[in-house]
DNA sequence: TATGAATGAGAGTTCATTCAT
DNA sequence: CATGAATGAACTCTCATTCAT
């Protein structure tokens, strides 16, 4: 039962990582400083300081929480449907609605390897120590293609290899439309479904979608 | 005719651009102090601005000529096939040795939008400054979609889309590829324009690969 | 009603002014390192750079508290002299008790238009921002000529030119006292005062001063 | 007898020092580069050091070029007025003269102390080394107040005095006069003879001059 | 001797982190 | 525990000087 005392840590924290991932999404993890993070949450920096031991944990903390919530999305839900390529649909839509609710963050989220593949620069800014949470968004993803090729909806390829088919085509559309400017990201499920499970070839079958 | 001159400050610019791709690959743009490059250069840190005004320009040059490369292998060549599928498979193939060669540095260039979208923190750092010859790859990709489109091998979705898709299949398999260690990414051509062209699912025409 | 906090903020930047006067006066404004001034206040290079917010708005800072105080003592007091020359005299008197108190420091603010008429060197430095106290000096210097020509005290002459005269006359004997190591340049005040007035041709009526 | 290489030297010293005046005149001395002298006279900076031994070495030669100006117009010329008021118009008007010949550099010149008393910054700028000729000036000036004392033109204060008291007046017209722009500095020297040694009272004899 | 690129010590400034209040 | 000023290591960039050509 959490006390008083502890609802109010969390209020803290709370703020901390709201200010966090507004003003690292705006200028990136190096260029956002402790000071602007606490000026945003209007507490002082000390104050950050109570709550997280150094500005990487901050961000490893954000990228924690926004894996986590990624992973929830990924995990089935009671009532999904049967077919596979419905169930991606409905799964690969909750989580770009996830992402739609973090926008800009996830430039940096999916840089720090939110989907797998951190660059260099993100693999030197937490010192090479692993983000927890974001082990397990590959492994539900890694899951979700098991599931498929097991029931037989995908190609009984190396499963490492439709993973990266996989997150890149998200990352690709992710990127592409937060750079674009699109509203919502949600909206182009359908056409990611069917782009990774059909492909972009024109086939006698598949006029125009 | 290049002069004497001419040659050496050639050979110091190559040789700040190799060591700042080696330090900037290992450690991050951020990480990587104008020291580390001069030294692994065998020069003195003054000789680098002789030749760069920023270290922010040491990067952009550096961008602009994996740009420039990969443009290079993104364009036509004589006596390249006639079909479509054919033709990305051989393009594809050039492009990702090119990549080979430069294998590290490419997580860097890909996070500063090495084939567009780049992420917050290389906006940043970049100042916001466009490198011009990454505008080139996004173009030369686009009309290869344009290409296929024209030519009735692709489906007929909008061009921008199946960039992001194509582009995004690209980063996917060459970020993971880097990250599990593949001795070759080139050897990934075939799949690559596979999933690319006809997706994951499977289907009765296409058992396995 | 100035909080125990502002006292503090008020304390450390009198110890920076201080220790800056003091090494600015002793090696020259580009010769005193950042360094050299805190470490003279006994405090970190950064809290100087937390009060100031550059080595030049420290010089600025000090030009303006010492342009402030010569302002101060050449303004009226109560119950000064009605005589032009003695009023001269007590002001001039107030102006030279000031500058002993800050003897080695005039080096420099003179350099730096402390009366007007800045060095090229100075205007460089300043980057051509002007000190605000300093215009005032230049004000009541011209006030006090005026005051004198209206008393019908000074001779009829273009002010500028009778300022001019009266700022080098105190220019020439602060500099050159201090030059010579004089105790005291408010013990010159008589003589300062006479050949201002009387300049320094032999006469029948003037023997010996 | 000159050689022709002596000749050379002699030419390209020359245009060093007209650099140097110009481009120091114009931004002081700590702002002025090497690079920016030798760009000014159209050579190479090496050139620079095969005349001079230091930046500062360059700078020294300037002053030393003035300060012999300097003296050489305030020596005796034949043809002199008998009386001391005449002869130090004369002298005075040489002198302004050459001041108006080399006018923003005396901007600098006098801060390093052309007329005596060097400010902070001149002593650590030239380390201290005394500029030869410099001291050939303040000899000249204070001959010249001994002589006005001998032949019973001035009052018998002390020279030294006297001395501070017309260096004074000449810097103070001198940089008011650059100041503000006035075509003429020459031009100034009835006012400055007349108030230096009559001073700015006003006495029955002298109405308006 | 003129050249101008290479050199590297040095300086100003930033900002994550600490800690007294 | 919140605060925010103090701290000082670290980093980029400058520029006087050198030296191979």
């Amino acid at each position: 039962m959490p006390t008083r005392r502890d609802e109010a840590r969390a209020l803290f924290r709370n703020a901390i990582l709201d200010a966090a991932e507004a003003v690292i999404a705006d200028r990136g993890f190096h260029a956002a400083r402790i000071h602007d993070i606490s000026e945003r949450a209007r507490i002082a920096v000390g104050t950050v300081y109570n709550h997280f031991r150094t500005k990487e944990d901050v961000l490893r903390a954000l990228l924690e929480e926004r894996s986590e919530g990624l992973r929830r999305e990924l995990m089935p839900v009671p009532g999904e449907p049967e077919s596979f390529e419905k169930k991606l649909a409905v799964r690969l839509s909750r989580v770009l609605a996830y992402v739609d609710r973090h926008r800009s963050f996830f430039l940096v989220a999916l840089e720090h390897g939110l989907f797998g593949a951190a660059s260099a620069t993100a693999e030197a800014t937490l010192h090479g120590k692993p983000v927890r949470q974001m082990a397990s968004v590959k492994g539900a993803i890694a899951a979700l293609i098991q599931e498929g090729i097991a029931a037989g909806a995908l190609v009984d390829e190396d499963p490492a290899r439709l993973t990266r088919f996989l997150t890149g085509t998200m990352k690709g559309f992710i990127l592409g439309s937060l750079q674009a400017g699109l509203p919502s990201i949600q909206g182009e499920t359908p056409v990611i479904v069917d782009l990774f499970l059909h492909g972009a070839a024109r086939s006698p079958a598949r006029r125009k979608r």
